[in-house]
DNA sequence: GTACAAGTTGAAGTTAACTTCAAGTCAATG
DNA sequence: CATTGACTTGAAGTTAACTTCAACTTGTAC
């Protein structure tokens, strides 16, 4: 089954502009052309297009995924090289979904110190608490953003 | 303590050209001036500066930061307003955080694919594999790359 | 009081990843 | 074979969040 660029588009629900502009970028040297100058999409390219949709979701630019595609077009001796790079990229994420849950942490003691507020009608008393009133799950999340050192494991 | 926009940038890590650029965007309307127009921050800013770091690093735009900063200025009938703010970038954070494991979870197969073809040298055999022979963790993942249909749970 | 590092401002430049536009071509339909 | 909607291209425009620059001022150290 060939698609153009439009039906591709609505299968993966993004604009045709982007598409295009992938292209133009060297990011789907395995699109192929009609007659007439169509871009003509195969299904197994859609398989490409959700790995290059993963990697920039994973964080990694345009260019870096252009190698990557590359490389993969350049047949079984980059296997090695490909793998390093899935393998560096796996990582990386791994590190944002760390940092993630950080973020989510100092979220949640927000939300728990505006909910504490808004009981009270003030955020006075909230803000002067010593930690003992304070929900031990977020001591450290705290002392954190007040700059205090904490009692390190060790 | 006071600090300078070169004391306070280094205390936070980052460039003094960052907070100069905050302050004129209209997130910082707590740092005072002295008499000569300086910047001086006060040991309380650090938590402001924290907590739009956090709110930055969570996918907010600095227009809607501001806005937030501008709430809790305005004192304690913001409360409520901004307790919504908090708890719907919390809800915002753990999507981010499913999805970033979705896009962990098809690097994971990503890397196992390539780790398979790094033994066989070749990446014919991976490519064409039957399900049974694929671990059961990457079932999902691979049918979702390939566009198939799996069973849902139901 | 002079040097000089560090501060100030407004304006312009940068970057990535698109999007939009204009002018023209292709292909399916009746 | 004419219409029309979808396609083509290159070029220019957009956006957010900074960074850099130039020209000038402040504050501290000697």
């Amino acid at each position: 089954m060939l698609y153009t660029v439009g039906e591709m588009a609505k299968k993966l629900d993004m604009p045709t502009s982007t598409l295009r502009y992938y292209d133009k970028e060297g990011l789907l040297p395995f699109v192929e052309r009609s007659g007439g100058g169509m871009r003509m999409f195969r299904d197994e390219d859609i398989e490409w297009l959700k790995v290059i949709g993963c990697l920039k979701k994973a964080g990694m630019k345009l260019t870096d995924i252009k190698r990557f595609i590359e490389m993969a077009m350049a047949g079984d001796e980059t296997i090695s090289q490909r793998l390093d790079l899935i393998a560096a990229q796996r990582k990386e994420v791994e590190a944002q979904i760390q940092a993630m849950n950080q973020t989510l942490a100092t979220l949640k003691f927000k939300e728990w110190y505006y909910t504490t507020a808004k009981q009270d009608g003030s955020t006075d008393r909230v803000r002067n608490m010593p930690s003992e009133q304070i929900p031990p799950e977020f001591w450290q999340v705290r002392a954190e953003l007040k700059g205090d050192t904490v009692n390190q494991s060790k």
